[in-house]
RNA sequence: GGGUUGGUAGUCUAGUCCGGUUAUGACACCUCCUUGACAUGGAGGAGGCCGGCGGUUCAAAUCCGCCCCAACCCA
């Protein structure tokens, strides 16, 4: 039984051992589950290498609502929990723990020392997740690297092949010449960088025959005069790229540099002669409207160069060298390369200008290094194909918000590159694939020998199935991290390849497709893009019934929070000072999808609603002693508590909705109020007076459908009260029935079916509330006695609980009669929804008539210029005088007479 | 540069899709009150040109256009 204050730093830990110990949201394994009801959630592993922040805390919780409200609500639920430690970020943590590099390793034993550095990370990371009180099923966890995972993602690969969606290309890829790999688009992202343009004079070439083709007088003169001396200027941030130059483009409006086209130039320095081409794709707005097209400084000149066949010249190798192609410059790394080229040319004259501009430009994500396009083999996923079919299974799901979609709408609308899924690092998952040392030709492993590593195990075949030769290359690359955790849904389910059956099989069938994605807004576009396409390949089925897209956290005012700013919020920090069940109440506090602030006054405000929550039980339980009536005589209900479980049902009917289309804050603040105000202020306090058996039947009743109702938002508190009052007792609608079991696995209340006289207690509580007001107004204590007191309303039934609360000697009540007042007209109120649209223009003569009382009523009828309005569209209002004894009180449809000569 | 989303009392927010004249709630603020749990409580009060300008309409926070600010996504 609930006694003195509620304390949560006891209280939270405690449940959270109690949970995680006795497993009380296992999923199953065993038994079979119905699909039909199951719930499950495919939730996107965190990196785990980092520690806790504000954004976690909130994802979880946010998961951990729909988590809990879905298992009290539908069916068994699965909720699992992986660790994304299969990348870069875990890779680089094990070389500073360890101070080792990579490249001294066997690939193997290398990622078994991330294993081991991970494991640390990973144990500390679940305890912060399990602080959290979340309602993971921590029996099913999983790591993106370990073996089950690398078997999953390396069978994802082989059936891609298979399908012929997957291939293997020389050709320009985004390179990160810092991390020496080949990245993807998605890892790119812009950066403003200080720079300089280069104003560049090319000399023109002209061709003795193509010149004299003009046959135009004037060009003929320029020819001959000028020959020497004639040059246009190109305008670059890379002159270290002048080596790597195959052509200059002139925009085919562009008049004045028109006569170039045709023509050749000569590049400074490196004279090799490039063609003049004409090109619409020439931004004439930047420099001099000529450029020049290299191998490759942009993705512009990637598509020149397929398009007009031009030359490749490799000028900067894979370290970010500048190769033979450069000549002098050979050896030297492209930033040395430019200033000695740019310091060359000016020696030249050909450096006309140099000035300093701010531009974007593509970096890698993780390590801030711009990225150079380079030709190399890699594998690819086909994309582009298929893009309208991805757009359908994207429209297929359910976004909340709904809003979300245009995110992947447009993305997918966008893309402009196959996926590029290997990686050049030596750590990662492998590639199951070796190559003919003679021709070339793909060999990839067996399905059932997976997972292999072709750097230490041997391919499936003695001899190449095309040519016969005997030794084989192994593919030396690693899948991209998001060719596994895009695999996450099939990794829940237990996806696998039945080599008897010849076929996939799941080992949880039910689970796929999942009900729920939850995931930030910021990786709509790579992780769930992606997870949806592998999944649709794999499967022919869209892998999630429904996306929660939730916002970012920001600070108090709003402001993104950095490190460098300074204003980060740590959950740690946060937690020391606030129970877990506040800033659960906090989470809550934002519409799904948008970016909201960290409030501190939103977790006292939980820290509150915790407190009245505990204050009220203990209330409850004082009022309403065990053994308290399980189920009362229907009759035995007085009006007050009919109408008290009647509206209870309309607010369960309305949270559970709320809680189905996942409006937490409405539902929050829905069920905040109706606890706080409905029952604690005006149920409550009536319910002091009573000591009967309907009052006690009544309060237990809504208090222990109040624990539900709060349960998947306050969950330690609303446990623990569960385990101090009712844990002992057999839950009556409870099948499972369990004396002990959590709150969290009993069911969702459904209504009871009351009939109850709404408007009565509408009326009821009306008149207490006018009452209590008059007695705040003239400063009187709430408990003060009341001489006498006439209600004008029906609220037959509610007498006793009237006089009892708001201690009045003697109430009397005239359902039917008139108040004893004297009306006064004050004016007329148009019902413009009807008045509008029937009168339209006419309105604003109806309103001057009305304002200068010029108007006429006719039994129920209004003349008012010149028309007759019926007696729908109008209302009269009226103010009330008194002139008898006592105070005269109104409220909505009430009218209360005090006369009190204290 | 393009797109998306948002801009409502001091602060946060509901309402905007589907227009209706008194714009929701919380926190903070002011006044009063010890009701059988909670003063960390209760009752009341004040506080708004609904980002700006224009348009449509009898009527606009809501629909349309332009602009400003912020965040995010994509170049």
């Amino acid at each position: 039984m609930p006694s003195g204050e509620y304390d949560p730093d006891a209280v939270e830990p405690r449940w959270q051992r109690r949970w995680v110990d006795e497993e009380t949201y296992a999923y199953p394994d065993d038994d079979p589950v119905d699909p039909n009801t199951v719930f499950s959630i495919d939730t996107p592993p965190p990196t785990v290498s980092g520690s806790l922040h504000m954004g976690h805390l909130y994802g979880f919780t946010l998961q951990d609502f729909v988590a809990r409200f879905e298992r009290m609500n539908g069916g068994t639920t699965f909720f699992p929990f992986g660790y994304d430690d299969n990348g870069i970020a875990s890779e680089r943590l094990t070389e500073d723990e360890l101070d080792i590099r990579h490249q001294d390793f066997e690939r193997r034993e290398f990622q078994a020392k991330c294993r081991e550095v991970c494991a640390d990370y990973e144990e500390q990371f679940t305890e912060n997740v399990q602080a959290l009180g979340v309602s993971v099923d921590w029996d099913h966890t999983y790591q993106t690297i370990e073996p089950r995972v690398q078997r999953v993602s390396q069978l994802s690969f082989v059936d891609l092949y298979d399908q012929g969606r997957e291939y293997r290309e020389k050709a320009p890829a985004i390179w990160c010449p810092e991390c020496e790999t080949a990245i993807s688009q998605v890892e790119t992202e812009d950066d403003e960088q200080d720079s300089h343009f280069h104003d560049i004079a090319f000399p023109v070439v002209r061709d003795e025959a193509t010149g004299a083709n003009g046959g135009d007088a004037a060009a003929e003169a320029a020819d001959t005069a000028d020959e020497a001396a004639e040059t246009f200027t190109i305008s670059t941030t890379r002159p270290e790229l002048l080596p790597a130059c195959v052509a200059v483009f002139v925009h085919p409006d562009d008049e004045e540099n028109q006569q170039l086209v045709g023509e050749s130039a000569e590049v400074p320095l490196f004279g090799h002669e490039v063609p003049i081409i004409a090109d619409e794709r020439v931004d004439m707005e930047t420099g001099s409207g000529i450029v020049m097209c290299c191998t490759f400084g942009d993705q512009n000149d990637i598509e020149w160069y397929q398009v007009h066949d031009l030359d490749l010249r490799v000028a900067i190798d894979e370290s970010g060298h500048m190769t033979a192609v450069a000549e002098e410059y050979e050896g030297l790394h492209s930033g040395e390369a430019r200033e000695a080229i740019v310091a060359d040319l000016d020696e030249a004259g050909a450096l006309e200008e140099r000035r300093a501009i701010t531009h974007t430009v593509n970096v890698h994500e993780r390590c801030g290094t711009s990225v150079e396009f380079l030709v190399t083999e890699q594998w690819y996923i086909q994309m582009l194909d298929k893009t309208d079919e991805y757009l359908d299974i994207g429209r297929e799901m359910e976004w909340s918000p709904e809003k979300m979609f245009t995110r992947y709408e447009h993305w997918v609308e966008g893309l402009q590159w196959d996926w590029l899924i290997s990686r050049q690092r030596s750590s990662g998952i492998p590639f199951p694939v070796w190559y003919c040392a003679e021709c070339d030709e793909e060999i990839v492993a067996e399905k059932t020998d997976l997972p292999v590593d072709p750097l230490s195990d041997d391919p499936p075949v003695d001899a190449c199935p095309a040519c016969g030769h005997d030794e084989f290359v192994p593919e030396d690359d690693v899948l991209d991290t998001w060719a596994t955790s895009s695999l996450t849904p099939l990794i829940n389910a237990g996806w696998d390849w039945d080599a008897e059956a010849e076929e996939f099989t799941m080992e949880h069938p039910e689970l796929y497709r999942f009900d729920l994605r939850p995931q930030g807004h910021d990786i709509i576009s790579f992780w769930l893009f992606h997870t949806l396409v592998k999944c649709y390949e794999h499967t022919d089925e869209v892998p999630f019934e429904e996306t929660m897209i939730n916002g970012h956290v920001l600070d108090e005012n709003r402001e993104k929070m950095s490190k460098s700013v300074g204003n980060v919020v740590e959950p740690e920090a946060v937690l020391e000072e606030f129970p877990v069940d506040a800033t659960r109440y906090w989470a809550a506090g934002t519409a799904v999808g948008d970016d909201f602030p960290f409030k501190e006054k939103d977790l006292r405000a939980g820290e509150k609603l915790i407190r009245k929550l505990w204050n009220a039980s203990k209330l409850v339980e004082s009022l309403a002693p065990e053994p308290f009536p399980a189920e009362p005589d229907d009759g035995d209900l007085r009006e007050l508590d009919r109408w008290l479980l009647a509206e209870l049902d309309s607010e369960i009917d309305r949270l559970t909705d709320l809680l189905e289309n996942r409006e937490f804050s409405k539902a929050r603040d829905g069920l905040r109020s109706f606890f706080w105000n409905t029952f604690c202020d005006d149920y409550l306090e009536i319910a002091k007076q009573r000591d009967d058996d309907a009052a006690a039947y009544t309060l237990r009743t809504a208090h222990r459908r109040f624990l539900k109702l709060f349960a998947p938002l306050l969950a330690h508190v609303t446990e623990e009260l569960w385990h101090d009052m009712y844990a002992d007792a057999v839950e009556p609608n409870d099948a499972a029935g369990g004396a002990t079991d959590s709150i969290h696995l009993t069911d969702w209340p459904e209504p009871l079916g009351v009939d109850a006289d709404r408007d009565a207690g509408a009326a009821a509580t009306a008149v207490v509330g006018v009452i209590r007001k008059y007695k705040s107004e003239n400063q009187l204590p709430l408990n003060a006695e009341l001489d006498a007191v006439e209600v004008y309303a029906d609220v037959r039934g509610f007498e006793a609980d009237i006089t009892g609360v708001m201690h009045v000697a003697d109430l009397t009540v005239h359902p039917d009669a008139d108040a004893p007042v004297e009306t006064v007209i004050t004016g007329i109120d148009l019902d413009y929804a009807t008045v509008g649209p029937k009168y339209g223009d006419q309105v604003g003569d109806i309103e001057a008539a009305l304002a200068q009382d010029d108007y006429e009523i006719d039994g129920d009828e209004l003349h008012v210029a010149g028309v007759t309005l019926l007696a729908d569209e109008f209302s009269i209002e009226k103010t009330r005088q008194y002139r008898g004894d006592g105070e005269l009180l109104e409220a909505d449809d009430v009218v209360v007479i005090v006369n009190n000569d204290a």
